[in-house]
DNA sequence: TGTAATAAGTGACAATTATCATGTTTTAGA
DNA sequence: TCTAAAACATGATAATTGTCACTTATTACA
């Protein structure tokens, strides 16, 4: 009983929360929940989703391939997030492979009772406008950081934005860990290059370390860098 | 009578397809016409949108301002495509600037008119859906391009772009001409490292110039260029 | 618990791209 | 049509970033 949507607090953060009871009721019934280690994949670029993960809990990265065969992460997701969404509406294949960072648990929902919500319910429609709307922006965002800003600045820029968005430690570390690899496949840069750099934030005393974890200890001083001074 | 949106074919390229004759008649009634001279602006970054534009003719250029003061551009709009929606929907600041690269003709529509029949016509709700899920996906793409391609790789990819997406004149050059400064902030680079590889591009044979009009000469060069061989 | 496998880290060097300086051509408008 | 401004172009040089080669932790698990 305790896992039925009706009850559960994560759908208020996304366009579920435009459900009436009756649609709800009908999501819950038919919602497959999903524990997903740290590691696996949800799904995969170029495949075809049968519906949409809600995110209860956990991180993921979601990224896609380049022609060169490195990977880019293009956005990490938060809890209580609707992922597949951009692929069932317009009833394509993914363009995004979606990877867990750490321990998940995610609700499956089949793409037929989404269809069919978005026909019935105006309201749900334009929730899902909505967050598709917030999500292009912060694409645009992207864009303009990646071709305009040097590695150091979107370096710096990804730890404020990690500390914002997954917070800290009662060590000040980021709650959120990345590997080396994926902070060099957020940043879109060479490991070797993104690894460096993090000594010399260290060494300018912007960051600390321990072992994986990276801790913020000069935020305001890495806006500044971010922002190009 | 003959700009009535009931008998303009454009409409067919966007999500207006999916009004009825009704609500036709009503954007009919409440549009506004403009002509938009080059170089001219649409709209500014940070401005808050009364409407949307559905472009009759022309291309427009949307853009954003970086922090270091250059400016990355995100898309170029085609013709029949509807501008300004992301901002509508999110009742929102625009995100990006737009300005006619040659003289476009275009019709506003209120934004009242626009969330009304969202609210009241599922089928354009699904539509409005469908191509911000394209927009959300080609922008995933470039963010991927920026990141992980050379500035080479991306003018190789910006021309072929041009060329399928605008075609060709008579005499083989690109029917879309930009200046070399619009070409550097699609491709995110320095104007002058652009010229440079023009000049190197040119000098290989596989495009041809005259003043300011590019040719294409070698597309598959060109592509295999672009996806890193 | 030992040992591959994987990830983190560093140095040397090469390739890419930006910056600055300057000259030339094109364009717009008085 | 003349002229100033803007756009195009190129060289020299510096800064940034990537690549390759290797060493040193860490981690997973047989």
């Amino acid at each position: 009983m305790e896992n039925r949507c009706e009850n559960c607090i994560i759908r208020q953060f996304n366009s579920l929360r435009a459900l009436n009871k009756d649609e709800l009721k009908r999501v819950s019934d038919s919602k497959i929940s999903k524990k997903i280690k740290k590691g696996e994949a949800l799904f995969i670029e170029g495949q075809k989703l049968d519906g949409v993960f809600c995110v209860r809990d956990g991180v993921s990265k979601l990224s896609k391939l380049s022609s060169n065969g490195k990977e880019q992460i293009v956005k990490l997701t938060n809890k209580g997030e609707i992922m597949g969404q951009r692929s069932v509406i317009a009833e394509d294949f993914t363009n995004l492979s979606a990877t867990a960072i750490n321990d998940m648990e995610v609700c499956f929902i089949t793409k037929e009772i989404i269809s069919n919500t978005l026909n019935t319910n105006p309201n749900f429609s334009l929730e899902v406008l909505r967050h598709l709307a917030h999500d292009l922006k912060e694409a645009d965002d992207v864009i303009v950081n990646m071709s305009q800003k040097t590695v150091k600045q979107r370096m710096a820029e990804a730890f404020i934005y990690l500390k914002k968005n997954y917070g800290e430690d009662e060590n000040g570390f980021l709650s959120l860990t990345l590997s080396r690899d994926d902070y060099a496949n957020i940043v879109g840069a060479a490991t070797e290059s993104l690894i460096r750099m993090i000594s010399e934030f260290k060494k300018k005393g912007l960051i600390k370390t321990e072992g994986k974890k990276i801790g913020v200890l000069e935020e305001d001083t890495l806006q500044e860098l971010a922002d190009g001074f």
